[in-house]
DNA sequence: TTTTAATTGAACGTAACCGTTCATTTTTAT
DNA sequence: ATAAAAATGAACGGTTACGTTCAATTAAAA
């Protein structure tokens, strides 16, 4: 009571268990919310699913909403990736064009993303920070990445484009056309590698198309 | 007791009040449903809201789960519309494809179909019926009807496709880009009429140079 | 070892909601 | 006018869930 005795706030909020069951959390948080939608997600599921107590579950997250908003972070920095492929000296644009939409294909398919779609967009109402937040980490960044290859495709004398987020826009629409619509209402649509290669083709050939010098 | 004595089922569901009643239940299931979405709403307050007893309600419609089917099938019906517009002969197949798209991002940007988007998708998990009578009735017939027109443009010789499906997809992605994406996950966007008709003719002249004969 | 924080289980108060029952009243067809 | 169906309000039982409190236990840092 001597030496040590000047540190009171202290704050081990980063115990290796604490950590742990955090993680927990998050992940059950995930699957009963993936599962039931957020209204039909009880605190008490999601706890028994993580092994963990309720009341850990308050300390650590305030109010279900929170809980629900952590969870979409975490899952928004999961799915985030970069689609565009790189090479694009070595390889040339068609093949490039063509992976990128191959990748885009792939995400698009993935039951995952079908799920968290549906469940995110329904509790877009809610609480619209989740939506802006999935927007800013998926969908625009991803436009940007699209725009910055056209533009160096451009720079290569290869193609033109007066407007490249327009284009970049058109790119994505070619490739999803209305699949997005028949896998959020339910259709089971399974690509094979070579259908998933064709479509992409037909997506890069025809928006070359457009864009050819 | 001795004539009229053998009418004995009767069935008299549609009584004027009754009819008026059950349209006063769906509507405020349905303003309740959009606000809330499925689980969220409960079936006092839509009756507090149609001005109706909860037992009507339950006399009419068996349970929640069939209230909002029914909500979702006299919306679907509301929704769906032909947005291909006619008079190829006199208008000329370019007027009559901008026509129809500005149809369609007139419908997309609706708040009402954003709404009902969100909520629909939702429950897809919960009952995949009603994800496919939207379907059915929605992308599949639009999509029938893009084919048709652009068998009739062919026809004329004015256009070429081997997969007049793909093509009319193709069609509609082109229109939408991820205007959807950005509508359903909260972004506000006003399109003026200007704005409408020049996304639109962008659109259609990149289709039609991909199908250019 | 001692001290501090994290965790637990159980219980609590409160509230909402589903779906049903019933006696009573209102509406409508005949 | 009368008989049948529809609608109502109130109440009920049962369930589920939120979020909190508290005393007791466990785990980890110093």
């Amino acid at each position: 009571m001597a030496d040590t005795d000047d540190n009171l706030a202290i704050e081990r909020a980063d115990r290796p268990s604490s950590q742990r069951k955090i993680a927990k959390i998050l992940a059950a948080a995930r699957a009963e919310f993936f599962g039931n939608g957020f209204s039909a997600s009880s605190i008490e599921a999601i706890a028994a699913r993580a092994g963990v107590s309720k009341v850990t579950i308050y300390s650590w997250f305030k109010t279900k909403e929170n809980l629900f908003a952590e969870m979409v972070k975490g899952e928004c920095a999961h799915l985030s990736q970069n689609f565009v492929a790189e090479n694009l000296e070595s390889k040339g644009v068609r093949e490039v064009l063509i992976d990128t939409a191959e990748n885009m294909l792939d995400f698009l398919t993935r039951d995952e993303r079908v799920r968290f779609d549906r469940i995110l967009a329904a509790e877009v109402s809610r609480d619209p920070r989740v939506g802006k937040y999935f927007l800013d980490n998926g969908p625009r960044a991803l436009l940007q990445n699209l725009a910055t290859l056209l533009q160096s495709a451009m720079d290569q004398g290869k193609m033109q484009s007066s407007d490249p987020i327009a284009s970049a826009e058109m790119f994505v629409g070619l490739v999803k056309g209305h699949l997005d619509l028949l896998l959020r209402y339910g259709e089971t649509i399974n690509l094979t590698a070579s259908q998933r290669r064709e479509r992409a083709a037909r997506a890069v050939d025809a928006w070359m198309l457009i864009h050819q010098k």
